[in-house]
DNA sequence: GCAATAGTGTCTGTCAGACAATATAGG
DNA sequence: CCTATATTGTCTGACAGACACTATTGC
C-alpha cells in the first residue's frame, strides 16, 4: 500500500472531536493600568457576562489566521501584534459543548485601543491585579467607571495568564514597544513598564538600561506642546533586536 | 428562552472541525546533551520517519489528561512533570487531515529516561542545537550512534521550541530539578544546566547562585563509591520556590 | 604521598538603585 | 526669574566571572 492509497482509505470522522476556538486578549495601557477589551454576551450561555472576543477555527484556517480574523471582524482592528498564549482545554469550560480554546495575546498601542473602543461593541476593562508577589494569581476586570465586570467561562484565568506573560516578557522582549506608538519618549516607555509591572521604577536606571540595550534609536525630534522641557522622541529599532 | 432551553436546541455539529491531538517531547539529559525519545513511524503517512509520541484528545478528556495518557501508554512512564508548550495549527501539517496539535514538554530524570528506553518502542535522539546566538533556530535529531534521524510532520519545529523553552526557563524555574533524581550533587545540577545551555558555566559562581537562591537543601548525605572526595547530596526544596 | 574532584575565598568588572545636579521648555 | 519635567553624573551595594587555594576521598 502506498502512502496515497493509505490516505484515500483513511476515515477522518472516526471519533467525536472537541470544537476548536480562539479567544483574544486585546491588551493596551489605559490610565496607567493594563486594560483589555471585552464583549458583553447577549446570547446564552452566560448572557450578560463579559467575555473575550473569540471565534471558531475554520477547517482550512491556521490558528494565527483565525486570531487575525477575530481581530478584524470583532474588534475592527486591521493589524496588531498577535502572540499565542496558551490552550485551555478543561472539559466543562463551556456548557454548550466541548470547546478547546487557543488564547492569543494582542498588543494594541493606545490609539488602536481607543479606536476599537470607539467602534462600539467592546468595553474597556481595567485589569486589577492583586500583587501576589510575582505569582500572577487571579485578575479581576473593572469597568472604567469602577464597576466590577463578571467574566464568562474561564476568561478570568485567560486574563490572569495574559498579565503574567506580559510581565514575564516585558524586560527581555519587545512587547512594551508594541503597546506604544511609532515614536515615543522614554517617559512613555517607562509608563508602560510601570503599568504592566504595577510598580514604580527607578528613572535613571531605567533610561540607562534602555539606551544601553540598543533597541531604541533617537529620531532627533522632540515632543511639542509641553509647558516644560520637551522630551526626545525615540523609535524602536527592530534591526537590533535579538 | 432560558439558558437550559437554549442549550437543548444547540447543534454542536454545525461546522466541520479540525482534529485535536497532543504530542509529547519526552526530554532528558543523555551523555551531557539534551535528548528526546522518538518513535519510528511504521504506518503511513510518513512511514519510516521519526515522530514524537502523540495521540488524539478524547471528547471527555482534558488536554493535560490526554498528555498523561500518552505518557503512560506510549512511553510506559507513570508520572513525569508535564508542561504545555505551544499549539501547532498549520493547515497542512498532517497529510491525513486537518490536525491541530497541542505540544507538551515532559521532563524525565535520567533513570526514567533510561527505563522508558529499555521498554522498547522508543529511541533516544540527541538534540543537536546549532548555537544560533540564543535565537533557538532549528534543531536536528541524531541517534546515539550518531546517525541523523529524519523527523516526521512539523516535529522538528516542536523540538526546536522545546529546547528554546527549556533554555529560557532553566534559570528562573525548577525545570532543572525535574531532570535530576531526588537527591543530586551540585556538580550534577551544573551538568544539567550546561547540557541544556550547551555552554560551560563558572563553577564557583554557579554554586554560589544556587545556594543563595535557597531552592536546594542539603540532605547531610554524601555520594558514595567515588575514587575521590565525595560530593554533598542536595534535594530540591519545593517549599521555597516562588 | 598522589590523583582527582569537591568546595571556598577573594579580587574585579558590570550593572542597578539612590539621589543630587543640571538643562530647557513655557510663562 | 519660576515651575515642571527631562536628562545626566556619580556614589554605592549586589552579584557574576576568574582563578588561586584548601579539603577529602581512594589508592
Amino acid at each position: 500500500m502506498t502512502e496515497s492509497e493509505f490516505l484515500a482509505g483513511y476515515d477522518p470522522a472516526a471519533y467525536e472531536r472537541p470544537a476548536l476556538a480562539v479567544d483574544l486578549v486585546l491588551t493596551g495601557i489605559r490610565h496607567g493600568r493594563p486594560a483589555a477589551l471585552l464583549m458583553r454576551r447577549t446570547q446564552h450561555p452566560q448572557a450578560g457576562l463579559w467575555a473575550l472576543p473569540g471565534g471558531f477555527v475554520g477547517i482550512a484556517e491556521t490558528l494565527d489566521d483565525a486570531a487575525e480574523r477575530v481581530l478584524r471582524d470583532k474588534a475592527g482592528i486591521a493589524r496588531a501584534r498577535l502572540e499565542q498564549l496558551y490552550t485551555f482545554g478543561a472539559v466543562d469550560r463551556d456548557p454548550r459543548m466541548r470547546i478547546v480554546s487557543v488564547a492569543y495575546l494582542a498588543l494594541l498601542p493606545a490609539a488602536a485601543f481607543a479606536e476599537a473602543l470607539a467602534g462600539g461593541g467592546l468595553t474597556a476593562a481595567a485589569l486589577v491585579v492583586p500583587w501576589a508577589g510575582e505569582a500572577g494569581g487571579s485578575v479581576s476586570a473593572v469597568s472604567e467607571e469602577g464597576a466590577p465586570l463578571a467574566l464568562a467561562f474561564d476568561h478570568a484565568d485567560i486574563l490572569a495568564l495574559a498579565v503574567k506573560r506580559l510581565r514575564g516578557k516585558l524586560d527581555y522582549t519587545d512587547v512594551a514597544f508594541a503597546l506604544l506608538p511609532e515614536q515615543f519618549t522614554l517617559r512613555q516607555l517607562q509608563d508602560v513598564h510601570e503599568a504592566v509591572l504595577g510598580a514604580a521604577l527607578n528613572t535613571s536606571a531605567f533610561r540607562r538600561r534602555m539606551r544601553d540595550r540598543g533597541w531604541i534609536a533617537p529620531t532627533g525630534a522632540r515632543e511639542t506642546g509641553t509647558a516644560f522641557r520637551p522630551a526626545e522622541l525615540f523609535r524602536f529599532d527592530r534591526s537590533r533586536q535579538s
